[in-house]
DNA sequence: TCTCCCTGAGAAAACCTTTTCCCAACCGCC
DNA sequence: GGCGGTTGGGAAAAGGTTTTCTCAGGGAGA
């Protein structure tokens, strides 16, 4: 793509000028000690006349003093930076991860390189190669799909790896939702309100979690005695929850017994389905239930009625990961491994109400 | 928050050892030349013969030399990072920027720092103070309104910064979306396609865009000779789009006229709009025909009809900050400004063929 | 008064790379 | 053989900080 025509509007001033951050050689000379001085009296090491300390506290305090944190990672073989590679462009899925990973490491003085990797495995490489150049202390992957590998390998790379929601390398230790967790929620969920014939709509079967999400739903339909209707697969669109609308209430004898509850597998199908039932005139909840996935808040408020949702828990995901990453760069064990988060139900309105409630 | 629960599968390997990077000296030394000679053989820099040279090369290569960042950096006085602020958690407006940028910049050896500030400046100036410490090369502000400001202030950093789809500092440069210009590509379209009461949908008045494109809007139905119909503002959602209908079409007299298109604020309202038609029997793009805003692929692809919107090329205003700010850390002198990018009309089927078509 | 120890602070090395300057050897030419 | 020029390569400084080692001076005890 070319450069787009731009429509300036010039101001009249000037830019703002750069100027030279200031040394810790300066700070020395001009409290009138050296550098080596100078440099513990910041840290609080080394022993000196408490006068002297606060002097060149102060000194540094009015000169803007910020040490060099380049020249104190090339001496502490640390940089305090990480990688964060990511193949979601869209975001829905890793922007709650991001914020989670960054609030995780920002209070250890650690920041995040946002590598957006697409899945193009050149791209991927020049990203990685430019962590290793810059010496992050290590590297979060995450993706869109927890079942596909980004275009890279992390496994050999001198640094720790951390995976969150995407296909870790063997021996890694990755984070990733508890899929079945979360389908168990949602399925008894239905069940301890009365719901007696409980239908899955969900994604396509290529998806690991697809198949997850609906052998948990079929084991808690068992142990609550009730029928298994086959799970409905198709992608994940609005699209998709009209046509299984059709396909559950549509039959053509008449006779079979309709759904009281619909658990989707993504909030988009909850969408479709939801609209697809009041298109028919069947209410929501009253009659039919329906629960979603992923709890993606501007979709789950604006369905009619609000729709009751499993929540992944991205957020907290992404800080245990970066926690993980943290102390796996402090130098402590931890056993390889995949780490499953609990999901949580936010429960709006779609869902109906517990019959004794 | 407290920790969560987190149920482990562990596997029984050997997590990665972690491995000391090779270092130019080793290289040299195994060449048998000194650091200097070594350097220059990498570099492409210095005389020596080409079996010298080669002879370097090679053994960096068979030793998987990488040449440490921080090291360069410092004697550079350039880090070849920059950070990039944002205060928008949910990303739908950050990340196709946050993605431009990135692209715009990983091809000259610039990495990414993703600093998420919230609205908290407390959190701010930590980023802001962590990018200053590790030196970065330049701040990029992006946010999730054209008419805020970031909760810090970036003005006398040292370093320069540049704004994008954020309100800016005074004689800053900023790139904006040209969001008058959007609007009036929307009205100018329903125009050509003949519609001649056209309605405008927008968001709260408190949003500096709210006004730019309702003057558009105004603008292009006086150029043509059409009825300008007040814009109806509300917040910014699909049930206020159901609202505005109501408004629109339930008029008790009965003698108004209705009208035949309705350019909408964002794409959540056009999708309450597109939904609310649809339940009052309305044709959508045959007797009334919407245009939405934002061009979100995955609300305006489920709508039905799939929604005509306005794109305001995130991406490419991304892209084109990144490389002023390259330009600027280049020493290249810019004059302080805003930049409108324009925004481009993503015909989809809401808002009908044209006449003739 | 001499010695010992402690205090306060500085010198210098280390981290790793780049670049400038310098030097030795060699060539050809007169 | 002396000389200027070229060629191949090395020494050293620079970038900013931390840390270890060293040292001068002073007080106390013998």
């Amino acid at each position: 793509m070319g450069r787009i025509d731009i429509q300036i509007m010039a101001s009249d001033a000037q830019p703002t000028p750069v100027k030279q951050p200031v040394t810790l050689r300066e700070v020395a000379a001009i409290a009138g000690v050296s550098v080596a001085t100078a440099s513990k009296a910041l840290n609080g090491q080394g022993r000196m006349t408490a006068e002297t300390r606060t002097r060149i506290r102060e000194t540094a305090q009015r000169l803007g003093f910020r040490p060099n944190s380049l020249a104190q990672s090339l001496l502490r073989r640390r940089s305090f930076t990480v990688g964060l590679l990511t193949n979601d462009t869209y975001g829905r899925f890793s922007l709650p991860l991001m914020a989670g990973v960054s609030d995780a490491l920002v209070d250890a003085g650690v920041s995040v390189f946002l590598c957006n990797v697409e899945d193009d495995p050149r791209l991927a490489q020049l990203h990685v190669d430019a962590m290793l150049d810059k010496r992050v202390d290590g590297i979060i992957a995450t993706g869109k799909r927890i079942d596909r590998h980004l275009p890279v390998d992390l496994a050999n790379l001198g640094i720790p790896a951390i995976y969150a929601f995407t296909e870790p390398d063997p021996n890694a230790i990755a984070f990733v939702s508890d899929d079945a967790g979360g389908a168990r929620l949602a399925v008894e969920h239905f069940c301890r309100l009365g719901r007696r014939r409980i239908a899955h709509v969900s994604g396509p079967a290529s998806f690991a979690v697809v198949h997850a999400r609906a052998e948990a739903y079929r084991e808690v339909l068992a142990e609550n005695g009730l029928p298994v209707m086959e799970p409905l697969l198709g992608p994940w669109s609005e699209a998709w929850g009209h046509e299984a609308v059709r396909k559950l209430f549509d039959g053509d004898d008449g006779t079979r017994e309709k759904p009281d509850a619909v658990f989707c597998g993504n909030d988009q199908i909850a969408r479709g389905v939801i609209d697809a039932l009041r298109e028919r005139g069947i209410g929501v909840p009253d009659e039919v239930g329906v629960i979603g996935f992923d709890n993606w808040q501007i979709v789950a408020e604006a369905t009619r009625p609000p729709l009751t949702s499993v929540d992944m828990n991205l957020a907290a995901l992404g800080r245990e990961a970066g926690l993980a990453l943290l102390s796996l760069v402090g130098g402590e064990p931890a056993l390889p491994g995949i780490r499953k988060l609990p999901c949580r139900l936010v429960v709006r309105q779609s869902c109906g109400r517990p019959p004794d409630g």
